[in-house]
DNA sequence: AGATGTGAACCAATTCACAGCA
DNA sequence: TGCTGTGAATTGGTTCACATCT
């Protein structure tokens, strides 16, 4: 039986920013205000900054490959959908990379971005969950370029596993393997990157496997609540909510229609 | 050739929040100020709340159906992964409907978020480039429980028209049609939400027949930067980014284990 | 001249702490 | 007594406007 008591037991989560846990598990550091506001201009930069780097990073590959050598905050900033302010100001916190009276050069920009977002490194990824979703992200051709592998596809459903799916824009192929290589696949691909695709009710049980297997970055795709422990990054999309938000703004659109009319 | 300039020119979006956009567009009210001070206390809800509203929808939904009556603050934050002091300034923008000393009747309270949210309603939606990610939105289960009803299904692919996919969850099926056929599909559904989950190169022509059809609610899987009329809201999913942002504090891990080190 | 980089002002969102009610 | 609802304080993010530099 249920009871509210239990239920609210089971869920604590903190959903992203692990900086000030971080700082708090930080063993005895004294200067830690003073690190952090040393941080915050040197290193801690804003979320609202990093979420929008990768529409830069985006915007300034597709600029570098059309061959522009050279593009003005003005003109960046309509390319990316934001105001030339917020890009001006997002870039700062990367440091003075643009020519004043010019404009930034995107082939070197892209690359401070890039480096920045820790693109430049090799991340393994696993996949759990290969319904269509899972398949989708599985062959999504953005992830190759931008330093992700998915070393490891994971799947309850026998029926799937030996499947061979190719991953990556150069034609590899990754073999689904059953639930309970989970460890084994995590560890010996070096994945510190999971990404669950399943069922709600499994998500909980794949976030702990993940966990305690070395994974210390979740992007969550099931439409449930994840509890971690401090440390682990957990990022969470949900194709439900998103229409639910916009469906909010719609309704919100028809009873301005009716006021008015 | 492209230049900057011409580039710059393709792309000037407002991706969310069109309160203001409509606000300008309101023809001569000048009691504007006044009537936005309104809404913030009678109906605006601030944009923050409304994207967690879904999660207490749905985390109230379950505690219904386990037979639970009555939910504290804490432990609906609990598992919703919120703190209580967010969770009761949320609810408060709706209404007083908790009771002090009790808690919320989660019957009660999930109605009134469903409500507000506009789930009680149809919501005809089409979508648009059926791939994995597009057969993934179709036969979603958590649409129809919700409101959302899929009257379209488009893509570009002549080889895939035709097919019959099950959308909802009552095994009820729909058939791809051609693109040619979007603006019929859309029209004859009634669709005032579209779903974009063709390739990037193709994301904005779609996006321009889907407005022109009378869409005016887009979710954009695509990971292209969309161009719109005001009025018309742009949601954007980018899986890529969401691994980016993840990369970006797993970097940053390492790097504090480093200097630790 | 012309565009960046940035302090200052502004606005939105979160957290605190407690008054008010069942 | 216990939990909601909410002003007040704080933090984080955006916008403005201009000093600064090529």
């Amino acid at each position: 039986m249920w009871t509210a008591g239990h239920f609210g037991l089971c869920a604590f989560v903190h959903n992203y920013l692990p900086w000030q846990v971080l700082a708090t598990l930080t063993p005895g550091l004294i200067s830690v205000p003073l690190s952090r506001a040393n941080d915050v201009t040197r290193r801690g930069i804003p979320e609202a900054t990093v979420a929008r780097l990768p529409i830069y990073h985006r915007v300034l590959t597709q600029l570098v490959e059309a061959g522009i050598a050279t593009v003005s905050s003005e003109e960046l900033a309509a390319a990316s959908g934001v105001t030339s302010a917020k890009l001006r100001k997002d870039l700062s916190h990367l440091g003075s990379y643009g020519t004043r009276g010019v404009g930034y050069d995107t082939t070197y920009l892209v690359f401070q971005i890039a480096r920045e977002l820790g693109l430049t490194l090799d991340w393994p990824v696993v996949i759990v969950g290969i319904g269509n979703l899972g398949h989708a992200l599985a062959n999504y051709g953005g992830f190759a370029s931008r330093g992700f592998r998915v070393v490891g596809l994971l799947d309850a459903d026998p029926t799937r596993v030996g499947e061979k799916i190719a991953a990556g824009r150069d034609g590899e192929t990754v073999e689904v393997r059953a639930m309970n290589d989970l460890e084994t696949v995590v560890i010996e691909g070096g994945a510190v990157i999971g990404v669950i695709a399943t069922p709600a009710g499994a998500a909980q049980g794949v976030c702990d496997r993940l966990v305690a297997a070395g994974v210390t970055s979740i992007l969550n795709f099931a439409p449930a609540v994840l509890t971690t422990s401090a440390g682990v990054d957990v990022r969470k999309v949900d194709l439900a909510t998103e229409l639910q938000i916009l469906a909010f703004h719609e309704q919100r659109k028809h009873a301005d229609r009716q006021v008015r009319a």
